[in-house]
DNA sequence: TATCCATATGTAACCGCGTTCATCAAGAAA
DNA sequence: TTTCTTGATGAACGCGGTTACATATGGATA
C-alpha cells in the first residue's frame, strides 16, 4: 500500500505538505502543489479513508437498516436514499436484517461500530419499547416507515391509516357494501395500520369488513381469496394489503372462472411495476417509496451535521389511488 | 464517544489488557476478564471497527458495484452476495452507478478508498479496455456477468450465450420457422453475447432471425411488437431479451386482440416474479441470480484471504428454459 | 535457595492521516 | 540595517486500536 509517506518522499516535502495539498491546495504553494500532485499520480496514490476517518473523528457515513435487498419495496426506498446521501457528499451503508430481530439487533451494533454519523432504521421486528431505546440513545437516527409517538420529528413514513382509509372509500364510493380485506402478517407495523385505517372507515359508514390475515406472498392471495369466497359469497370488493396478493387472488379467480371486477372487484396497495401488467390491470394504492427513502437520508445526513432547523424536510408521506381495472361501479 | 482507555480506566487496566480481552478473552485472567466486561457493559462501549481496522490493515469488507438497487436483477445479485459474505464473517459494501460509466469510476475509487479488500465489479459502462486495467491492478476483484478471457478464473458470470441458444432451440423445436428477437441496448454485455448465441443457434438450423433493439422497458417491448409485426407479419415466434419487454409485448397483442401464443408465441428471459402472474404466464429463460451473486461473494472473500485453491466455486452459471404458457406449438 | 518457566499484565511503538504550533525565509515598514 | 509581517513548511502529537517486547509474579525444578 502506497501511504501519505510515500508521496512525501518522491515529492521532496514533508507529510503534513501532502495533506495540506489534497485536502486544502489553496494554502499550499503552486509549485509545491504540482511536485505534489505529481509524485501521487506517478504512485497512484489514494487516500486511505479509513484513515483520514479516524483522524477526523468523522466518516461520512449514513447508515441504514433494511430487511432485504431483493425486494422493489425496499430496493425504491434504498435507491431513494442512496441517490439523496450520495448528493450530500456522504455515503449510504446499508445492511440487511432477513427480517429477524436478531439480525436488526446486529445491523444497529454493526453500523454504530462502523461510525455512522446516523443511521436509518427500517425495522419489523423489534417492539416499540426497544427500538425507543435506540431512538433515545442514538439522537442522530431516524425511523423509516414506522412511527413512535415520542420522537415524531425523528419518523419518516407513510400514512397508513390514510392509506388504508384510501382504499376504503374507493370501494365505498363505488358501490361496495360485501367488502373483505386480506392483511400481511400482523407484526407488521404498515399491516396494523393499514388496517385499522380500512376498518376505520368502513365501520363509519355502515359497513363491516371481513378480515383475513395472510403473508404478503402471491400464494397467500391465492388461498386467501378462495377461502373467502367459501365463507362469504356474498362479498363483491377486496382489499389486499400488498399488490403480490391482488396478484395471486386474480389467478385464483381466473382459474375458477370468476371475472375480475365483473364477479369480484380488487384493489391492491405498493403499485409495484407487475400492477400494470396483471390482467386486469390492478387498481391500487401507490406509495412514494423513493421519495421517503430520499427525505430519510435528508434527516439522517441533517442530524448527523447538526443542522437544527429541518421542518423543510417532508415527515408524513401520502399515499394515492390509482385507479386501473379491477374494480367495477355496483349499483 | 467513550473509548477503549475509557474502560481500561473504570476497570483499573491498561488498554493492552482491555483489548485482549476483547480480542483474545482466553490469555487473560479469569478475573480481570470479567473486571473487564463489567466496566464494558456500564459503560456501553462499542469498539470502533474503524480504527481498529487501520490497526489490523484489514477492514473486513467486500465491495460490491452495482448499477441501481431498484431492480430485482441487482437485488438477487445483492442478496445473494451479501447473504455468503455475512456467513464468512465479512460485511458488504454496496455502491451504485446509475449506469454511467464516471459512476463506475467513482464508485471503484470509492471502495478503495475505503480500504475493501476485496470488491466485485458489475459494470456496463466501461469497455473492456478500462475494466482490464482494473482487474489487472487489483487482483483482488471479481467481475460479475461479464467475461474477460484474460481474467477468466475471476469472472462469474452466467452462459448468456447458452441462455439465448436455449430460446432459440425452445422456439425451433416448437416449429417456429419465422423468428423475431427484441434485445436490450447492444451497449449491454449480456445483450450482445444473448444475441449471438439465439443468433447463431437459428442459423445453424437454417432461419435467419428478425433482430430489432428495444431498451429492456415495458413500453419498448410494446413498441417493438408493433413494429415488428407491421414489419413481418408472417412472424410466429418472439425471444424478448428480457421478461419486462415481453409483459409490455403482451399488453400490445391484448389491445390489438392478437392472441398469445395461439396468434403469436412469446418467450422472455429472467424470470422475474411477474412472469407467471402475466396472462399468459410467461415461458421464459431463467437465471439463478442469487447464486451467480453468492459465488462472486464467495470469491471475493477467498481472493481477500489469500486462499489460493479457489477451485470449488462455480464460475459459470446456466440458464434453464420454464415453461410456461406462452409459447404454442406450430405445425 | 537459586534458577527457570509459564502466565498475566503493562509500556510503548505503530497503523495512515489530520492538525497544531514552531520555524524559517522573504519582503515591507521603520 | 533592524524589526515586523506574512506565507509556506516541517516536526510532533493525537485519533482508537493492536501488538512486540519488557516486566512481574508464583510455582516447579535442580
Amino acid at each position: 500500500m502506497v501511504t501519505m509517506a510515500d508521496v512525501a518522499r518522491r515529492a521532496g516535502v514533508s507529510k503534513a505538505t501532502v495533506s495540506r495539498a489534497i485536502s486544502q491546495p489553496e494554502i499550499v504553494d503552486a509549485e509545491t502543489r504540482a511536485l505534489v500532485q505529481a509524485a501521487i499520480t506517478q504512485l497512484d496514490y489514494r487516500p486511505n479513508e479509513i484513515a483520514r476517518g479516524l483522524a477526523n473523528r468523522s466518516s461520512k457515513t449514513i447508515g441504514i437498516i433494511i430487511n432485504r435487498f431483493d425486494s422493489l419495496y425496499y430496493g425504491s426506498l434504498l435507491d431513494g436514499a442512496e441517490k439523496a446521501i450520495a448528493a450530500l457528499g456522504f455515503k449510504m451503508l446499508a445492511e440487511s436484517t432477513r427480517e429477524r430481530a436478531e439480525g436488526e439487533r446486529e445491523a444497529w451494533s454493526s453500523l454504530l461500530e462502523r461510525q455512522c454519523e446516523a443511521v436509518v432504521v427500517h425495522c419489523d421486528s423489534l417492539d416499540d419499547a426497544e427500538l425507543a431505546n435506540w431512538m433515545h440513545e442514538r439522537p442522530k437516527s431516524v425511523l423509516m416507515n414506522r412511527y413512535l409517538a415520542a420522537f415524531e420529528d425523528r419518523c419518516i413514513h407513510l400514512d397508513n391509516r390514510r392509506g388504508g382509509a384510501l382504499a376504503a372509500k374507493f370501494l365505498h364510493a363505488k358501490g361496495h357494501r360485501n367488502i373483505a380485506m386480506v392483511t400481511g402478517p400482523s407484526k407488521f407495523y404498515v399491516v396494523r395500520d393499514r388496517s385499522a385505517g380500512f376498518t376505520e372507515t368502513l365501520l363509519d359508514r355502515g359497513v363491516t369488513p371481513t378480515v383475513i390475515e395472510s403473508d404478503f406472498l402471491v400464494q397467500g392471495g391465492y388461498d386467501a381469496v378462495i377461502t373467502l369466497l367459501e365463507k362469504e359469497p356474498s362479498i363483491t370488493g377486496i382489499f389486499f394489503q400488498n399488490d403480490e396478493m391482488a396478484a395471486g387472488a386474480i389467478e385464483a379467480c381466473r382459474e375458477r372462472g370468476i371475472i375480475v371486477p365483473d364477479d369480484l372487484s380488487m384493489i391492491g396497495f405498493d403499485d409495484i411495476p407487475v400492477a400494470q401488467h396483471l390482467m386486469p390491470k390492478l387498481t391500487t394504492i401507490r406509495q412514494p417509496l423513493r421519495d421517503i427513502g430520499a427525505a430519510a437520508g435528508c434527516l439522517a445526513h441533517a442530524l448527523a451535521t447538526g443542522v437544527t432547523d429541518t421542518s423543510d424536510i417532508q415527515r408524513v408521506f401520502e399515499a394515492e389511488v390509482v385507479e386501473r381495472a379491477s374494480v367495477m361501479e355496483v349499483k
